[in-house]
DNA sequence: CATCAATTGTACCAAACAGTACATAGTGTA
DNA sequence: TACACTATGTACTGTTTGGTACAATTGATG
């Protein structure tokens, strides 16, 4: 049913996309109140904690993601390749082939890392955790597996601050090309 | 000799080690002046264009540095084997081997990228072109030496994220130990 | 249509913000 | 020591910040 009022959920999302463009500093209220059209009011009425609050449910909403698209399917997808595959999939459509910024990288590179740490380091441990579990069910040995799901991760984070900064989407799309193939064919 | 005042080149020194610990939006002036025990009237005397122009001084700072240490020498060292080794000597030990973030690389993930787009710009694109020169003077042909040099640059990038929202620096090192074998020895 | 909780706009607050003005103090040179 | 000039501390500005209070509005339910 349509509804004139917002819902949390709905904040969320858009809240989610404030915090990519201009960062946690850099998200004041008022350019949350002008790019969600939501007031102060619905803001704090839904999230009393303010805008620590506010980042908190956009890092789980993500993370939300992330298990349910990417880690699970890596950790239960009895075919490890399509888990791997999949991943690429998504994660290519996720970050919009390269145009948009990983929140949870950016806030890993600021003060936010130390706000947020429990977060932010569960969103990379299990990324990472999960990869390595499905290379391994995908036949690499254990050493091997560590060292190219960190790359993989390593490698996916590094791409989107690189083709970013060129202003190149295609760099980001090229390291995902060579890290599947890396991943699967090795 | 020894000065009680302080000159320009210090505060940049300074100024570095705050944007870098609590990012461009999260430096406020009492930050700065906490941190860096200079009062506004020496920072204003400075840099007279305020917050900006303190960035701007550290980003050129930066590309100074790198430029002299790393940039040149990969592409005018006439053995591009020693320049890739110094390259990722110089890297590890300006980075305190993971435990230092990479300023451009967090101001390419926020709106920062805009505001400095060709400092940062030029930063990065000098690094992969740089190498990239110096990967086909190595012997490796001109798609391997663009992906190779792509990926090296990107997974600096990435490692970093990765080791500081993991708090385990040994995961840059590692990324670093890769990065510089399949550019020496492939 | 009456009710009531969920949602929202508006006015407000103290603190922190970036930046300015300027008198004072420190420094190299003559 | 006297000078010119650079560097600095302090007091001040108007604006924006995150956050609160609360009355008015909305929408689902009986």
């Amino acid at each position: 049913m349509a509804r004139l009022v917002s819902e949390r959920s709905d904040a969320v999302i858009a809240l989610a996309e404030v915090f990519r463009t201009h960062g946690f500093e850099g998200t004041s209220l008022s350019v949350i109140t002008a790019q969600t059209r939501m007031g102060k009011g619905s803001l704090y009425h839904f999230f009393p904690g303010g805008k620590e609050e506010m980042a908190e449910a956009v890092l789980q909403e993500i993370s939300r993601w992330f298990a349910e698209k990417v880690f699970r399917p890596l950790r239960e997808d009895p075919d490890a390749d399509a888990a791997i595959a999949k991943m690429f999939r998504e994660v290519d459509s996720y970050f919009h082939s390269g145009r948009r910024v990983c929140l949870v990288g950016a806030f890993a590179l600021g003060q936010e890392c130390a706000r947020f740490e429990q977060q932010v380091r569960g969103y990379f441990s299990t990324w990472v955790e999960d990869l390595e579990a499905c290379l391994i069910r995908a036949g690499h040995s254990e050493d091997r597996a560590r060292d190219l799901s960190e790359e993989a991760v390593g490698g996916i984070q590094g791409a989107l601050v690189l083709a970013r900064s060129l202003n190149q989407p295609e760099v980001f799309e090229r390291s995902l090309q060579r890290l599947k193939q890396r991943l699967t064919y090795e």
